[in-house]
RNA sequence: GGCGCGGUACCCAAGUGGUAAGGGAGAGGUCUGCAAAACCUUUAUGCGCCGGUUCGAUUCCGGCCCGCGCCU
């Protein structure tokens, strides 16, 4: 039976570039709507990763209750799909308790994976994909491209000839499936989440306002033992191909350690990483549906007031006369 | 004051007597399970200034200005 949308839960997505004061918005507004946070971070899921990732603290903690924090090791490989069952879990449980739900969204993908599904295809396989990589780096990614179309044509023109990584994917799809990528697509799609009625807010602070506080907040990461952190972990996993260790601010505190760095040199390659992600960011976001954007940082409280607002016209449940 | 080297885009930088490589930044974009990743597009009628030689000069010549080094 269709249940009017009205019956539907809300669910609150808090979405901006890095540095754009996110959490703090999202913090506020779980103490005025009583909400819980999910975190949609791709590298604040893996224990260990504290001060690189700005990753919210006790104190933010016991104010509000947050998901989808600490929930891998780093040496663990943790994926977009990973993110979306347990993000949807952890929301769906939120709503069960009748709390609000609010997804805080730094990583475009994870996000698209939660709110809208993933094409649902097979899962990684390494095999597949050590045997392409190996591939790639004899002959060129052009190459992969060459086979792609071959396997699925119609794919292909969806990929550029240099972009291994999704190369690869495509590739891996079409072999694990034995199908063409592309008809799946068409058969399949995506499994978009239901069951909530979705209020996006966008941050979109002024650009040179942003990236002058991207570049206090790296520095102060360092200041704040992001270099000793970077220590402590690549330590305590050994083995090479530590996924969030090549995220920002980890892998220039890798460099400075390795001595490929000056420290000063490191601080400023983290700052300039941290900007021109915030870039993509906003270019990744600009296409999300339904995005009511307000243009400042989600700490100032004019903005936050207007958050608020918006939060309060949409929760509002319709009045049964 | 003399000698030497250098002055090319926001920054670094290659280069040629025939109409300005490359990298970074900035801006825009792609992204269907590595996404804080990967990939793509774009940016100098202009080469310190003024003259000269030449069909043609950023490139050769002269002068001037600026920077760096050395000498007196």
């Amino acid at each position: 039976m269709n249940s009017p949308p009205g019956a539907d839960p809300p669910l609150l997505v808090i979405l901006g570039p890095t540095a754009s004061g996110k959490s703090a918005l999202a913090i506020s507004l779980s103490q005025q709507f009583s909400g819980e946070i999910v975190s949609c971070d791709s590298v604040a899921l893996y224990r260990g990763f504290e001060v690189g990732t700005a990753k919210p603290g006790s104190a933010e903690r016991a104010l509000v209750p947050h998901h989808l924090l600490d929930v891998a090791e780093p040496g663990e490989s943790f994926t977009a799909g990973d993110y979306s069952r347990e993000a949807r879990a952890a929301v769906a449980d939120i709503a069960r308790r009748g709390q609000l739900p609010i997804v805080v969204g730094g990583t475009g993908l994870y996000l698209r994976a939660l709110l809208e599904g993933l094409f649902a295809g097979p899962q990684r396989s390494e095999e597949v994909r050590e045997r392409l990589r190996s591939r790639a780096a004899e002959r060129g990614s052009p190459y992969l491209h060459k086979i792609l179309i071959r396997l699925d044509a119609a794919a292909a023109a969806h990929v550029h000839p240099n972009d291994a990584a999704k190369l690869i994917r495509a590739i891996e799809v079409c072999l694990t499936s034995r199908a063409r990528m592309s008809d799946l697509w068409q058969q399949r799609g995506r499994d978009p989440l239901r069951g909530f009625r979705i209020l996006r807010i966008g941050l979109n602070p002024p650009r040179e306002k942003l990236y002058a506080r991207i570049n206090m907040r790296a520095k102060q990461m360092f200041d704040s033992g992001l270099v000793e952190e970077t220590r402590s972990l690549a330590a305590r996993c050994p083995t090479q191909n530590v996924m969030p260790l090549e995220s920002l601010g980890y892998r220039q505190a890798m460099q400075f350690l390795k001595g490929e760095l000056t420290l000063e040199q490191a601080i400023a390659a983290a700052q300039q990483g941290h900007r021109n992600y915030a870039k993509r960011q906003m270019t990744w976001f600009r296409s999300e549906p339904d995005v009511v954007w307000l243009d400042g940082f989600g700490d100032d409280p004019v903005i936050a007031r207007q958050a608020a607002e918006m939060v309060v016209a949409k929760t509002a449940r319709p009045t049964a006369t």
